[in-house]
DNA sequence: TCCTTCACG
DNA sequence: ACGTACGTGAAGGAA
């Protein structure tokens, strides 16, 4: 039998440090417990043990340490966070049937040391799970030590036997016992010898083994003298510190390995439990089931008592349906599946009463596209989810996609934009405490639907319950709404969501329908062209290496690069050697095959995103058809999707290429606007320094100026370099930026960019005073925000973690810039194109690329079209410093830009 | 599925 | 001593 043992404290707190802040629903810290599990699963799967156990510490000191006064005296308590999340993770533990083992006055490691040799004695094989390196000492050849540690977020195990420690440490497991004494250990106040260190005491062990020996010894040891001093002065702490480093292998109690057989018998608390602490992922990975007992909670009530009669729609029904809904004037919920050809419609006919119109294509007899005109009049308030998508989808018959007044995904999103996901059945019972109805079938519940009787006389119950679900889940948009914009009004971003997101929503759809003309002949010539030089760059690079690999492979690349052909060890590693452009650049006038790969890795991204990868997503209408995403970022800015539209190459050569493939039908021209130094502008007006308002006031140019102030000299004088070095701690500030990167970027010491730092901050102090301003006000709130009341939490602030502390510092700078600005075209984008559907019915938006909108429309119009795009981004907001936009007509993407 | 690389703002 | 800039998505290799 194989036991897995876990060191419970261990485990747990390298999670709580590990993983950023998580809050279940009612707010209490999660983030312990999650990582706890997620590296519980992660073995559980790996190592398929037959028993589990985890041991923890419990408090009260121990005789053992009693011995020396202070051990772990001076051990930090834990943090409140932490330990609130302590008996939440045992409850689950027993709740999933794991056993626990904890005995006063024994520390973790003790019961592992017990439990480890009881396998030995029973012949079963046992696995320590810890993030300490303690319990090393006790891997013999039944006991492995799997060493958890956690990086970036990413649990990483490192598998110890007795083979693989030896390798690492040149001695047996037992002695690093001996290890320990000599050398001590601070974070346990195990003193060691004073004056002896990790290098002395490591040669020591590897040659003596043990302190016994050593000592034995010691007039004998060929060692230095003053370290035969040391040793000889330390013997007596040398030996308490032995014990102390002891795990002790025989505590007192009952427990036999049987005892931990894990038969995955999860508990019927599980379920509730699980779902409380917002670990709803699990309930499906492990297939926990809701229990008997509780299969009339909140949820079927809910459902029962706001959704009492249904109807699938006929023809004659839909129009009559449609009337009556405009009558009454209730706002209708609408749930799609996905596409428009099957939805439900609720609505509240009274307080107690509801209905849910089912309207199911396959079932349709007549216009379905005029039941979905009638349905969906603009003057009906409409609600749903993910309403962009629907509203594209409602285009192609003719919908006009008017008159919706709320989304319940971009609700979610903008109260938790970190969230990920914005599934409708998650935010359900997120926001409303309750499941929408998920079938018989997937939801397992035996929970029946009311609307199975009158939805289905000829007894298709699969169908039934599809459209129940459907019925359910319109319901609960409902429900979403009403739990969610109080908060949204709590939270100050009721305007943000009713005058920017929502209105932007049939922008979005129709340049999603709209798409963007390609040249598809050219770009399938331009990508035939690549072919050639890609070859001979191919073969050219195979005779520099002297022989054929694969140089799209980084492992394979690395290889040829840094042990056969000897380049100065790219230095850093990860899962080998990185063989990024960054490196490459630095290896350029080593070795000619460095330019070759550089080209190579150019033209083979070209030709396999752009021009092979375009080409595939040229439609039936020879237009790019992409989606935005409009609940992806951190920050408030739109992605772009299948394909990314939002990251066409312009830059390097053959970069622009790309962008003349983009153009406007015969007779049409493309209009480009785009935002000038949008960021920048944003950081003087949001920091209110007085330098950068004057700059931009005067309509320098920014980098040029920033130049001036830093090395102090003349505007006139400015050189090229200077320029843009100053450019690129312009871009840093707003990125948050540290000497040490800028230094990276820009090629200079360390010492030399923090001095540029330096003088950029106190030259514009109304910046370095915002920064700390932010953090601070970061720090205190949990959240940043940008102008229009768009709120990013950052819990990564309260992180015990180093790097997630300091990540968390760097958002807190950009994300308001970043997020303004996604704010303020977006609300150009819903002005725009109010005023060109107005004054230039012919026009289009087809794309925005972050701070960059581009319309078509007909040669004749370019100049008046050119005229509202600038203005209107223009005017979006006012601001203490000219916001300004530029603009240009071409026949394609490029003349365009 | 994860990782690396690289395209954009 | 930490681990190095903010925000994305796609392709191809490695596992």
């Amino acid at each position: 039998m194989k036991l897995l043992a876990i060191d419970g404290n261990s485990i747990v707190n390298r999670a709580f440090y590990g993983i950023r802040m998580l809050n279940a629903p009612d707010g209490t810290p999660t983030n312990a417990v999650y990582g706890f599990l997620a590296i519980l699963q992660k073995l559980l799967e790996e190592e398929k043990p037959e028993a589990v156990a985890v041991a923890f510490d419990l408090k009260a000191p121990t005789f053992r340490h009693l011995k020396y006064d202070g051990y772990k005296a001076q051990r930090k308590g834990m943090p409140e966070e932490l330990a609130v999340q302590m008996p939440v993770l045992k409850e689950v533990l027993d709740a999933m049937g794991i056993l626990r083992v904890e005995k006063e006055g024994f520390e973790a490691d003790d019961l592992l040391g017990t439990i480890s040799r009881r396998c030995e004695a029973s012949g079963d094989r046992c696995v320590i799970v810890t993030g300490d390196r303690d319990s090393f000492q006790l891997i013999t050849e039944g006991t492995r030590v799997l060493h958890v540690k956690t990086r970036m977020g990413k649990t990483e195990t490192v598998d110890y036997t007795v083979e693989r420690f030896r390798e690492e440490y040149g001695f047996d497991p037992v002695h690093i016992i001996d290890l320990k004494a000599l050398m001590g250990d601070a974070s346990d106040n195990i003193p060691g010898v004073a004056g002896v260190g990790e290098k002395t005491a490591l040669d020591l062990v590897r040659r003596y083994d043990s302190i016994d020996r050593i000592y034995r010894e010691l007039d004998s040891l060929e060692i230095k003298d003053g370290v035969r001093k040391k040793l000889a002065a330390g013997e007596e702490s040398a030996r308490l510190s032995y014990e102390l480093a002891t795990i002790v292998t025989d505590v007192p109690m009952e427990l036999d390995p049987d005892k931990a057989r894990w038969d995955h018998g999860y508990r019927p608390e599980l379920y509730g439990l699980l779902l409380r602490l917002g670990f709803a992922k699990y309930l499906e990975k492990w297939g926990v089931k809701k229990p008997e007992e509780s299969a009339a909670p909140a949820e079927a009530g809910t459902f029962a008592g706001t959704c009492t009669t249904a109807e699938v729609l006929t023809d004659a029904d839909a129009l009559a349906a449609a009337r009556s809904l405009a009558d009454t004037g209730n706002t209708v919920y609408v749930r799609a599946a996905p596409g428009p050809e099957l939805l439900a419609l609720h609505t509240d006919l009274s307080e107690t009463e509801a209905v849910a119109y089912i309207l199911d294509r396959s079932r349709f007899q007549g216009d379905f596209g005029a039941a979905l005109r009638a349905l969906f009049a603009p003057e009906l308030p409409k609600a749903g989810h993910e309403i962009k998508d629907l509203q594209r989808a409602l285009l192609d018959y003719g919908v006009r996609p008017e008159g919706w007044i709320f989304d319940s995904a971009l609700a979610g999103y903008l109260l938790d934009a970190t969230a990920g996901s914005y599934d409708l059945r998650r935010l359900t019972v997120r926001y409303c405490g309750f499941e929408p109805f998920a079938g018989t079938q997937s939801g397992g519940d035996g929970q029946m639907s009311l609307l199975d009787a009158p939805l289905e006389p000829d007894g298709d119950r699969a169908r039934a319950e599809r459209y129940s679900v459907l019925a359910s889940e319109a319901a609960s948009i409902a429900a979403l709404r009403e739990a969610m914009e109080p908060k949204l009004r709590e939270l100050g971003m009721d305007r943000l969501f009713s005058e920017i997101e929502l209105p932007l929503c049939p922008v979005l759809a129709e340049m999603e329908r709209e798409g963007f003309l390609v040249d598809r002949d050219a770009l399938r010539q331009f990508g035939d062209s690549m072919t050639e030089s890609i070859d001979t760059l191919q073969k050219e690079i195979w005779a520099l290496a002297g022989g054929e690999f694969n140089i799209a492979s980084p492992k394979q690349l690395g290889e040829v690069l840094f042990e056969r052909l000897m380049l100065p060890a790219g230095k850093k590693t990860k899962t080998g050697w990185s063989t990024n452009a960054d490196v490459l650049e630095k290896l350029r006038d080593k070795h000619p095959i460095v330019d070759k790969v550089l080209d190579y890795r150019m033209l083979t991204k070209l030709k396999s995103t752009y021009a092979d990868g375009l080409l595939k997503e040229i439609g039936p209408d020879g237009r790019i058809h992409t989606s935005f995403m409009m609940t992806v970022t951190d920050t408030g800015r739109l992605s772009s999707r299948e394909p990314n539209l939002q990251n066409i190459p312009i830059r390097r050569q053959f970069g622009g290429q790309i962008r003349k493939m983009f153009v406007a039908p015969a007779g049409e021209v493309l209009v480009d606007a785009d935002y000038s130094q949008i960021e920048l502008r944003l950081l003087a007006h949001i920091s209110a320094d007085e330098n950068m308002i004057a700059a931009f006031r005067g309509g320098e140019d920014i980098h040029a100026v920033t130049a001036s102030q830093v090395f102090g000299i003349p505007l006139t004088e400015v050189t090229k370099l200077q320029r843009s070095h100053a450019k690129a701690v312009n871009f840093g500030i707003v990125y948050g930026i540290s000497a040490w990167s800028l230094a990276q970027d820009i090629g200079v010491f360390p010492n030399e960019a923090k001095a540029y730092m330096d003088a950029y901050l106190a030259k514009y102090s109304g910046v370095r005073d915002y920064q700390k301003n932010i953090v601070a006000q970061a720090k205190r709130d949990g959240y940043v925000s940008t102008l229009f009341g768009r709120r990013r939490a950052l819990p990564e602030l309260k992180s015990g973690n180093f790097a997630q502390r300091s990540f968390g510092e760097r958002v807190a700078l950009n994300m308001p810039i970043q997020g303004t600005a996604a704010d303020v075209i977006k609300l150009a984008m819903v002005r725009v194109w109010k005023r060109l559907r107005a004054e230039q019915p012919e026009a289009k938006l087809i794309l925005q690329v972050h701070d960059e909108l581009i319309a078509q429309c007909p040669a004749a119009s370019a100049e008046a079209v050119k005229t509202i795009l600038t203005e209107e981004m223009e005017r979006a907001v006012s601001l203490s410093v000219p916001l300004t936009a530029d603009a240009g007509v071409g026949h394609s993407w490029a003349e365009a830009h």
